[in-house]
DNA sequence: AAATAAAACGCAACTGTGTTGCATTAATAA
DNA sequence: TTATTAATGCAACACAGTTGCGTTTTATTT
């Protein structure tokens, strides 16, 4: 079976996600990360922390992708990532709005496996 | 004042847009219209016609983006596009399900201009 | 109907983001 | 310490979307 290792770039690309009280994209972390390693590394770093559901991704308004720390319970059988995201129109920040999950009722038939709520707009700091 | 043109680009690509009855991206577009015009030209088109509030932008979990038109009242002073997207991992169709608005409450001072709504997984058709 | 103004267009070149193949390096387990 | 293979670096590629500019087409005015 295949097993993840962990290694330099995945411990300092996870650090500089969880520190980040926003949401960060691959650039960000590039630049923040002092090109600790080559830019395809960091593409394959943040898929396999995706797959360990160790971070999740935030798909904006604009179609650029965001990646952040999960802070929930890892009460694994449940875990989701079905809270909102916004996204700041001036400062271009997008923050995890954990606490915000917004309520729905689907017609019949439906097996959803993932969802993305991204709101834009201002954001208290800009407003 | 700057006034916005009938041109049969932009006809055709409406019809199309609205002759759909699942979101289409801007190649799929492309294919559809037999190349009526330059892809440069569909961006713009598109770009219009979403500022015309005619059609609107969806962007999917994978950060691709599609494009569907209004079929909501044109009550103008309060129209949105609120409802929820579905996009199908197997058949890869984007639907509008237009009936379903989500209900969330937002922390207080957020400013929202504008929201989108995806959910993944498997449609009827695919279940 | 002809002249005018500028919105829209085509083309070519460019940018940014993400992917792939393959040889090399480094993390883990034996 | 050695063996295995996950992870990396590099170079090349794919693809969506953008920009500049000269030309065409639409709609308005005369
Ligand atoms: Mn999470
Ligand atoms: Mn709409
Ligand atoms: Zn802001
Ligand atoms: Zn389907």
């Amino acid at each position: 079976m295949k097993t993840t290792r962990n290694t330099t770039a995945k411990t300092t690309i996870l650090e500089i996600i969880k520190h980040s009280d926003v949401a960060l994209s691959h650039t960000e972390i590039q630049t923040l990360s002092n090109n600790i390693c080559d830019r395809v590394t960091i593409y394959r770093v943040l898929d396999r922390l995706v797959g360990e559901d160790v971070i999740h991704k935030i798909v904006n308004l604009d179609g650029t992708i965001k990646y952040a720390s999960c802070h929930h319970v890892h009460n694994d059988a449940e875990h989701t990532h079905n809270h909102i995201h916004f996204s700041c129109e001036k400062c271009h920040l997008v923050t995890c709005l954990e606490n915000v999950e917004p309520t729905f009722k689907l017609p019949p038939n439906y097996q959803v496996k993932e969802v993305n709520f991204t709101l834009s707009g201002f954001c208290p700091n800009c407003l």
